[in-house]
DNA sequence: CGACGCATTGAAGAGAATCAACCGGTGTGG
DNA sequence: CCACACCGGTTGATTCTCTTCAATGCGTCG
């Protein structure tokens, strides 16, 4: 959260206080169920999570894929029910965060709320580049777009991630969230190798033309985001 | 806003003086254009306006369908440019509202910043559920559950609508809408007609079978919000 | 060793895009 | 007032992307 704009000393603390209560999960695990009673949020701390929905012919759309320090289930704050069911895809730990214990959080410091306003736009953002990824863009641009998000946000996470990281979804799974058939997800991840887009060795993935893909996934950098909007502490 | 949760007397005083400045635009106008500096965020009043961002290969994806009542644009208070174009498919009275000023709005009432994630949030599950149909689901699946959107969104903007509406979009902008051709919404159009789950007459579109569309857009109705987290006013 | 998960490859089929043409309504300028 | 253009909807024929079904290989783990 302070990587969108300072925190005061004790909204920091207070929201230290509330990542304390720390789980772990092994791969393949669900944190969250879609359908249970929504109770908690959830904060990653360590591993790989995605945020999928199940659709009753069987099929399975991952909407997000959660990386390290980013709040998962943040609807469950207002819906009685969890919307989307959060799996560990790698070991994971994550801290448990209490709906009563996040209301009282933003009884007590009020401008919090306005960095989950924050968070919660950006996040908007994402997912309309995603619908403008699905519903628009074949099968390439589509793989592409993902691959460069996943990229781009482990920089943002990690500065030395330079050109290539370790992908952590298996095909079925990319399928899943790119709308596609593992099937096809493996053609297409051979057509960009073949194109020289980039390489893989075992679960590495290495972006060799970044421009390309860009152009071929319609790709959008969105711009920081300016913070100058929240109130400043009293 | 105050659907969501009943607002302080001087709360609601404050919105209300922000919604002064009212404009008007006609069918086709645009309110906004992607990449323009981000000055103003929209309430809209009347009319129905889309959320649309360009491609670089030409085509064009509908983010958002906005009815009457909703906040539009509100990532401009945090990006520097419009993110994506807000175009009037109808006649549009809207309201702008200076970025400034609801910084100061939130300022000066920061449990307002409650209600603003509260709404974000809520969209953030309606952008979730549209990447899964856009995601999984054929062509007649995507629209069935865009019409069915569309309907339920009127229903709670004016309880005397039941079954029928006047679709404002052109079969083009439907498929924009939901990533597929003019000619092939068309075709899916027909054949919900002839299965008897629709009918239409001009722009008017009556729905004949709810639960066959829901099932098979795999439709969920998402519940009621609560808004009991939301902090008691002062 | 055998079962299983995951990647890979081939062949056939379905769904959607593309290209092209036509139609009715509406507006508009001569 | 009419001719014409234009927009939006409709339809047919063809092409292509992606899915489906099926089989194989490879590494891991009990």
């Amino acid at each position: 959260m302070s990587r969108l704009s300072p925190l005061a000393p004790e909204e920091a603390k207070a929201v230290e206080r509330l990542e304390s209560r720390q789980r772990s999960w092994r791969r393949g695990a669900y944190i969250q169920r879609e359908n249970d009673q929504a109770e908690e949020l959830v904060i990653l701390s360590e591993g790989w999570v995605i945020a999928a929905t199940l659709m009753n012919d069987g099929s399975r759309q991952i909407v997000q894929v959660h990386l390290p320090g980013e709040l998962m289930g943040s609807a469950n704050l207002m819906v009685p029910r969890v919307p989307m069911s959060l799996c560990a895809i790698t070991e994971v730990t994550a801290a448990m965060i209490d709906r009563g214990a996040m209301a009282r959080l933003l009884a007590d410091h009020p401008r919090l709320a306005s960095h989950l306003l924050a968070m919660a736009e950006l996040e908007r953002l994402t997912l309309a580049d995603r619908i403008a990824s699905l519903g628009r863009g074949s099968g390439r641009a589509r793989l592409a777009a993902f691959l460069l998000d996943l990229l781009n946000r482990l920089r943002r996470l990690d500065p030395s991630v330079t050109d290539q990281f370790s992908m952590r979804l298996t095909q079925e799974q990319i399928g899943d969230a790119t709308g596609l058939t593992a099937v096809h997800v493996n053609r297409m991840m051979r057509a960009l190798v073949e194109e020289g887009s980039i390489t893989r060795d075992g679960s590495m993935v290495t972006v060799l033309d970044e421009p390309k893909l860009m152009r071929l996934a319609h790709y959008v950098e969105r711009e920081t985001i300016d913070t100058s909007w929240i109130p400043e502490h009293a």
